[in-house]
DNA sequence: TTGTGTATACCGTATAGTGAGTGTACAAAA
DNA sequence: TTTTGTACACTCACTATACGGTATACACAA
């Protein structure tokens, strides 16, 4: 039954998502991953060709998942969109503090795949990155910032520089001054009557 | 004799400093690290404990390696600490735009190790990349920047944030427009008469 | 000077376990 | 009857590390 197959394939993401991202992509055997989901290996590669493909649909799997999770903290927050943009880095610095943590997933498989280039999973990195950047630049664009695609840019940088740094010092006073200046960097661009 | 000790220690740390960087470290065996230092396996477990010791010896041995390129950059750069921040930005969009360019080690490291919290390797990540933004800071200072250390730490989330977003675009557009936001955030807090 | 003990530096060969991926068979559904 | 989904048992290559043993060099006693 189809039904059955999406709910088995289902299953497969879902345990390769909680494996790849607490282990790390190498050190997760696919064995782990189909005991995880109570299925046989050979039952995993039935429904996918390879490792390869089950690392590119698990990356793939999470774009949206952690994008509507920035969207829910920007357009929860009240006032201006330095405060919303502070809300941004203030929930990161929260959910990165949490010890089950364990860096950014698109950044730590790209860095896991590095001497793999042209690798699907690595262009679902890229991919999920743009589309980051791009709803900063939508953003901006609406709050009418002067300079809003290069102000964006700046803004996602500082993040992933946030979101980097945090793996290797684990200490989220680095995310909340990166909130800082980007605040500061968006608040030069903001139209004279909001500020 | 310890002159040969140290140099077969040396030729195995360079070989493992290339491999580990370039294939990554759980994708290097420590069978192809000592048949690339022309030992054997038995020698490479005489002079380390472990291959987490020699992956720690091998990220250990890059800190003041890289540390002294920045400084280069910086040092060498005619103009004002924001040409100098530039200049730093420059080198590393030029260097990273080299095909053998495989990421941050430091950075990778660590997010291949993110399941192993504590280990002596994320330590010496961590103490390099305090290294990078105590330099920063120390050259802000001696500029008489007004607010140098925070702003060191600013420039430096940047940098970490144009090496990261390097590995997944690929594309060194982002680390020059990481170089003016640097540049930017650092001639806000320049002394009047320098600007 | 000669002999003996000990540390250094190295090699070749196991070993016990894990890795991704397959061949074949069986059951249920279409 | 054919297709679809699942399981068991397997291959073969690789992996970190352990073990047993050897050649050289130097220190000190006879």
């Amino acid at each position: 039954m189809t039904d059955t197959k999406n709910n088995t394939k289902r299953r497969i993401i879902e345990a390769a998502n909680s494996l790849f991202y607490m282990t790390g992509i190498r050190a997760t055997s696919v064995d782990a991953i189909a005991e995880k989901a109570g299925i046989t290996k050979r039952t995993l590669y039935y429904h996918f060709q390879s490792k390869d493909e089950l690392i590119t649909e698990y990356l793939s799997s999470r774009d949206q998942l952690n994008l509507h999770v920035y969207k829910k903290w920007f357009d929860e927050q009240e006032g201006d969109i330095t405060d919303k943009i502070r809300a941004v880095f203030n929930g990161i610095a929260e959910i990165t503090s949490h010890p089950k943590w364990r860096g950014c997933g698109f950044q730590r498989t790209a860095g896991e795949l590095a001497n793999k280039p042209g690798h699907p999973a690595i262009k679902a990195a890229s991919l999920h990155k743009k589309n980051v950047e791009s709803w900063l630049s939508e953003e901006f664009c609406h709050g009418s910032l002067k300079n809003a695609e290069v102000t964006a840019r700046y803004v996602f940088l500082l993040l992933e520089g946030a979101l980097s740094t945090m793996l290797v010092h684990h200490d989220p006073v680095y995310i909340r001054e990166s909130g800082n200046a980007a605040a500061l960097l968006v608040a030069h661009e903001m139209p004279p009557e909001d500020h």
